[in-house]
Formats: structure tokens, sequence, C-alpha cells
DNA sequence: CCTTTAGTTGAACAGTTGTTCAACTAATAA
DNA sequence: TTATTAGTTGAACAACTGTTCAACTAAAGG
């Protein structure tokens, strides 16, 4: 990043620049926001939590209503676990999953309203 | 897939799943969610939309205030522009462009709700 | 006409990501 | 103990993605 990889010649509008970056939030925070849409942007994870949205399932449940192996979805899950978009609980060998809480349905039901508008 | 990439032996809530099969939408939905997603789940992409979301901007403005080429700008606006996340209008050799509507924010607001909690 | 500036586009390359496979742990039952 | 089933995990590999670079178009001014 030697050379200035902005307009060479002149910024166009500083005021509206300088205003537009007063008001944007800190860095990491749409890193965080990013990691946390990336989740939602992958066809599986989106089934998985569609799926969940209506009643928490064991990971052999997923992989069949899905088609896919134990171990995808069990990858898949974690990742959501890991941004605590899903919990789960342990019942004897059965793992069962659920929705951590309300914000993935909520981010579903705007999406789906910005696909259909 | 010949070998079946489900529970080898047998699915453990079968009644669940047929429920649950029922209630979900079709799978190019999901795939549709997934793309507008995909596109909220990167860094730049995230500050692009949020900064429009304070003031519309040109090209050149985005590209300093995030500190990139115009190229690469150009390049994540139209994916944004595709999925009609943005629009544009033009004035002499300047572009300028907003947020097609308030789903973004709707999404941003709810992200970070996430995030926050 | 030619020059300049804003923006777009396609190819290429590096970096990332999702699935598969094999090996593993956890819990149950005999 | 051994066997079985549910689930997890790391490595590997193919597929995808974001940026850069160079070449291009669009509009304005001389």
């Amino acid at each position: 990043m030697d050379n200035l990889p902005v307009c060479e010649r002149d910024v166009l509008h500083e005021e509206t620049i300088a205003r537009v970056q007063k008001a944007l939030l800190p860095p990491e925070t749409y890193l965080d926001l990013a990691a946390l849409f990336k989740l939602l942007g992958d066809g599986t994870r989106v089934k998985l939590l569609c799926a969940l949205a209506q009643h928490e399932m064991c990971v052999c449940d997923l992989a069949a209503l899905l088609g896919l192996t134990k171990s995808a979805v069990s990858h898949q899950l974690k990742a959501l676990r890991l941004m605590r978009l899903v919990t789960f609980r342990r019942e004897a060998q059965t793992v069962y999953y659920s929705l951590s809480d309300d914000h993935v349905r909520q981010l579903v039901d705007v999406g789906l309203e910005h696909l259909t508008e």
C-alpha cells in the first residue's frame, strides 16, 4: 500500500466523506457483522437454520432432511454454534440443536421480504 | 450419491422430519436467501452498505473512505446492484450510489443486536 | 479533434470455504 | 469387557471469491 489506492487526483466530496466517516462504527464491528452474515450466506447453513426454526433436531435428523453426511452437518453446526446462532442439549448419545434466539428468524424474514418485494 | 449420505441405520425422529420437511420453502428460495446474505458476508461490502446508509456517495468517495481502488469498489457495487441492494444515478462523469430500500438497514440492525446482546 | 477524469470490465492469482474421508470421542447395551 | 450408534474433528482437495492490473467506455473541456 505504498502508492495510494484512492482516487489519484482529488476526493470529490470531502465533506460527505468526513461526515460518513464519523458516523461509521469501529472497523472490527463490520468484520464481526460480516462474519455473522457469512454464516447465513450458504445454502446448507440457511436450510439448517430454517429447519431448526421449525423444531429442535438432532444431527442425524438434519443430515437425513438435507441429504448430507453427519460430518458435513456437524461441521456447519459447529460454525453456527461459535457465532451463538444455535445451541444444543445432549440426551444420551443424541445431541439436539435449536436456535439460540429469535435473531435468525428476524434476519430470514427481512431477507425473504427483500427477495419477494 | 450412490451410497446413502444419510444416517446409516435409522432416522431418529421421522415425524419431526416430515413435519419440518413440509414447512420448508422450495430449495431455490434458500439459495436465493443465501446469495443475499453472502453479499452482506464480506467486510468491504458491509462497510460500503453502511456508508451508503448514511449518505449517497460516488465511487471515488467510497474508494477514498475505505482505502480501496475504484476498481475494487466498482466490482463490489456491481454485485450489490445485481441483488438490488443499491441503486445509482449518473451526474456528468460521476455515478452516485445509494441504498435501494430499507432492508439493508434492517438487516444490519438485527445483526448488530445479535452481536451486542 | 485530443486530453482528462470517473467509472466499468475481464482475466488472473492468491486466499478462503464446504465437503469428504478417516479416525476419533461419548454414551449405551450386552 | 466389547460392540454399536451418535456425533465430532483435522487434513486434504476442489470450488469459489476478492483484489489487482490493464484495457476499456462515458462524459466534459479545451
